[in-house]
DNA sequence: CTGAGTTACTTTAGGCCTAATCTATTCAGG
DNA sequence: CCTGAATAGATTAGGCCTAAAGTAACTCAG
């Protein structure tokens, strides 16, 4: 849990030069589904580079760390490692490495799940809720000032119509 | 180049159940703005993992060094590290290792830039702009049918709010 | 002209992620 | 009951990414 360090001149990034990034570059006769995909990357990177950052100097943890944690506290009763994969969106041997360091620093632990001896479940201990409670309302925070500047209207419309996206996606995809 | 192996039973890929991801278990009383972080994030890693698995298996490729090219293919005269670095959102240290293997290949080269001689140039060399070419065509159209599903009104109104998106979170961010 | 500060790039250590392979267990058909 | 296939999870090799520190070259004020 280390606190944010100032940022040498240095060292200064730069990364977020707003007129400068993947975007920028594309071209007029690009296609517009291209111009999306482009454009979708970019708006997903900035949150995500942030959350990142900040994560890793308020709390001293990692994206991964924190997304798996988010998914224990919603199941109390634990999750299976292949569950976990489904959940996340990631393969399974990047489970075992993500829980491995979150138990060893007793955040989660494995339970035998008497019914199949191959499996087990994996749950928040009391110190990983008491952790993960705290990081999570500092997080949520973070994502509603981020997103602060847009409009409630427009909220809910990026939402609706990312909805269809994800759907036709799913659909389209392999 | 090597042709998509088709993928074995025991090997099936668990990770697109269309009822189980990140999002699913979100709660009716988060945030607007972390339902709407959690769809989003979704959505780019729909399609980034399908562009990802495609280019692997029919270009032999990743992302990163698609990316790359793609930034050089726009300016023919080349880009110098930190130019790179800038447009693809990412440090300086992952430049040159993405850059090193590519220029192994052969597919790009680095010029001197007479003015300093800390920097240079990287350029797509005629090999590198072949290759280029035959990748970017398809990958458009790996694009296209991802999103062919969504009408092209919903498709610009997305365009439209993303960039709005884009950038209050550019304002609000560090 | 000199030296402090800055910039361009590289290197290093460490974490994330994948595909592929391995072990142990479970399951299903004969 | 056996045996082959499928599944749960771990492991390995390799690539991406970061922050931090290192090297060399540039800049500019004194």
């Amino acid at each position: 849990m280390q606190q944010p360090v100032p940022r040498q001149a240095h060292l200064r990034d730069t990364r977020r030069d707003p007129h400068l990034d993947r975007e920028t570059a594309s071209r007029t006769d690009d296609h517009h589904a291209l111009r999306l995909w482009l454009r979708l990357l970019t708006c997903t990177q900035l949150i995500e580079r942030e959350v990142r950052a900040r994560l890793r100097q308020r709390f001293d943890t990692t994206l991964p760390r924190f997304d798996l944690m988010s998914q224990l506290w919603r199941y109390p009763e634990g999750l299976k490692m292949n569950e976990l994969s489904r959940h996340l969106m990631v393969t399974g041997g990047n489970i075992t490495g993500i829980v491995d360091p979150l138990e060893k620093a007793g955040l989660v632990e494995r339970t035998p799940e008497p019914a199949d001896r191959r499996a087990y479940r994996v749950r928040l201990t009391r110190a990983g809720r008491k952790a993960f409670a705290e990081m999570a309302r500092t997080h949520e925070e973070w994502i509603v000032e981020l997103l602060a500047g847009l409009p409630r209207r427009e909220h809910t419309e990026i939402y609706k119509l990312l909805g269809k996206m994800k759907q036709v996606t799913m659909e389209a995809g392999s």
